[in-house]
DNA sequence: CTGAAAGCGCTTACAG
DNA sequence: CTGAAAGCGCTTACAG
């Protein structure tokens, strides 16, 4: 990290101009002659120059970075393929631009708003991906407060703020619930997502319209918080109660890895006594017996347009919404028509 | 992030003295009068202001943010809890001083390399952290060569670089062996990680250690990359073998469960008759069925710890290596005695 | 099309 | 103990 660093006084020297016109010939202003900048380019290419990105920001009030900022229990993440997948995308856009990614975890929501908010007063980042939205979420109003470029991963409860890269959930749990339908099942239950959160509420809403454009009951849903362990909690209970489903519905892989521990727990035998369903695509459902049917979104492609969207913005002051092809179904090995009533 | 910002010079002007001084006083240095120095930190605190991050690393050549960069197929990393839980440990230790983490997500050694490179060419960083140590790791020579400081964890090859912060896995693959043991396995076999890395032969070489000190021959070994896949297909291999083991220690939790999915498919009883065990401890095993006997490690104390000694060598431009405790067992439900030789 | 100069907001010798 | 000035490496009006 010593190294004679060359500057952009050095560059200007050897070609015999101005620092300016440097500056010039690098961001492609017009201004400069062909040729001038040609000389300039193949100078600093063989000075082996690097623009200092910190004094470009200096003069420019820009970082040349992009904030994420998790609040997330560190367990819930973990099981949570969805991040990784993610920033790769992020990052297959930023690198090749020489943009970097700060990234931030958080435990709660005081410190989410906080860390949001230092972030952008120092400069440290041009733009923030705003995750994991919910209601009323307060992330919203603060960015919008400090004018900070911010997209987000799915619609907000108000549109229109910051443009949204969304990806379509509620497709899957529909096709999900039809699937279940189809086979015969008629007694389906939900596990559902954190509520606060906007996709927890959607998919239990999504859960229960195709259960009522089906002409069944709604009624057997359980409230629990995308963790494994809630979703092991919440299959107890389902199985506790006096009529059990037969078909379990749950709102991400982890809960219901976590259920078909339980069921086996139980004996309860997957798919021939009871039906499951994951959602999100977890690479680990497709091993765990038998394969977890579920519901998978390109995560990697959301991140990759979210970084392109959130750069436009940055460049543009304005990008419009995006939206991504559905979340599509994973038919594995987890459902089957129900055991005929006898056998229950 | 428009906002009319204040600076030093606002400082020094609304508290009578000059922008030198309030620097001196802002970062402590002596050769303030105390009651001086008071003032201007409260003139500061008055006036809200926030030294820019920007101009002072212009000035500093410092950054005060810390390298992660993450080369790992997205599947892997997305089953795997360790970076999580790290990532919150070294939030934990950088966001209360102001510090922040640049992360990068890469998939080849060229990349990663160059990542490095731009990383501290650019000064975007102070330092960074290496991670998933490899046998002859280009990274650790090219730091070396850029002056940049690192911290590895675990021990590289080459000790005394960087400092290490190393937290023992071999311990708990040597009593997972003796446990084995101990229960009447002496067909123990293992499913090893990625030997490239440093973790992966590691434990390898632990598991044939244990072995041999029980006077058993470690001749049960397939290789695999710690992915889920890799996990199910050397199960399969191990499962056709025309002598089967009683009992397979897995190099890491995923592939356990993948491995677990497998012997399920196959309508062979875990623990009655195949003992299997994780590594790492990741949440979802705790969920399985059986519950996953593994080892688990405390990543977010060993993310903790890192970013800690990595400011210290920053500061001090040195830095003790750090031994953390032991990946400790986690004894849960799937191992048993082996089934009587009848009953295979 | 090009140059000279001021400015971004800090830090740091150098004088006093 | 304190002030005035130069410098970090860029960018950007402003003249020509």
């Amino acid at each position: 990290m010593a190294k004679p660093q060359i500057t952009i006084s050095d560059v200007a020297s050897h070609a015999g101009v101005s620092k300016g016109l440097v500056s010039f010939a690098l961001n492609g202003r017009n201004g400069v002659a062909p040729q001038t900048r040609r000389r300039i380019l193949s100078v600093a290419a063989e000075l082996g120059w690097r623009p200092s990105v910190t004094a470009r920001s200096l003069s420019n009030r820009t970082s040349l970075a992009l904030g994420f900022v998790l609040r997330r229990n560190p367990d819930v993440l973990a099981a949570d393929p969805f991040f990784a997948a993610f920033m790769s995308g992020v990052e297959s856009v930023l690198a090749p631009r020489g943009w970097a990614l700060v990234l931030s975890m958080v435990s709660d929501a005081e410190s989410e708003l906080q860390t949001y908010r230092r972030l952008c007063a120092d400069h440290r980042v041009d733009g923030v991906f705003l995750s994991d939205l919910r209601h009323d979420d307060a992330r919203i109003e603060l960015l919008r407060a400090i004018g900070a470029p911010a997209v987000t991963l799915g619609y907000p409860e108000e549109r229109g703020i910051f443009p949204a890269v969304d990806l379509d959930d509620t497709l899957g749990v529909t096709q999900m619930v039809r699937l279940l339908v189809s086979q015969g099942h008629r007694r389906i239950a939900h596990v559902a997502g954190t509520q606060e959160m906007l996709h927890g509420s959607r998919r239990r809403d999504a859960f229960c319209s195709a259960m009522a454009a089906a002409g069944l009951q709604p009624d057997m849903i359980i409230g629990a918080d995308f963790s494994a362990a809630a979703g092991a909690q919440a299959t107890k209970a389902l199985l506790d109660q006096r009529i059990r489903p037969t078909a379990i519905v749950y709102a991400n892989d982890p809960m219901a890895i976590a259920g078909l521990g339980v069921l086996q727990h139980r004996g309860i035998r997957v798919p021939a006594d009871m039906s499951i369903t994951g959602f999100d695509g977890i690479d680990l459902g497709n091993y765990v017996h038998p394969a977890l049917t579920t519901v998978g979104s390109d995560a990697h492609l959301w991140g990759q347009s979210a970084a392109e969207t959130l750069l436009a913005l940055i460049t543009n002051h304005q990008a419009p919404d995006l939206e991504l092809p559905p979340a599509e179904l994973m038919l594995r090995s987890s459902t089957a028509p129900p055991a005929p009533a006898g056998n229950r």
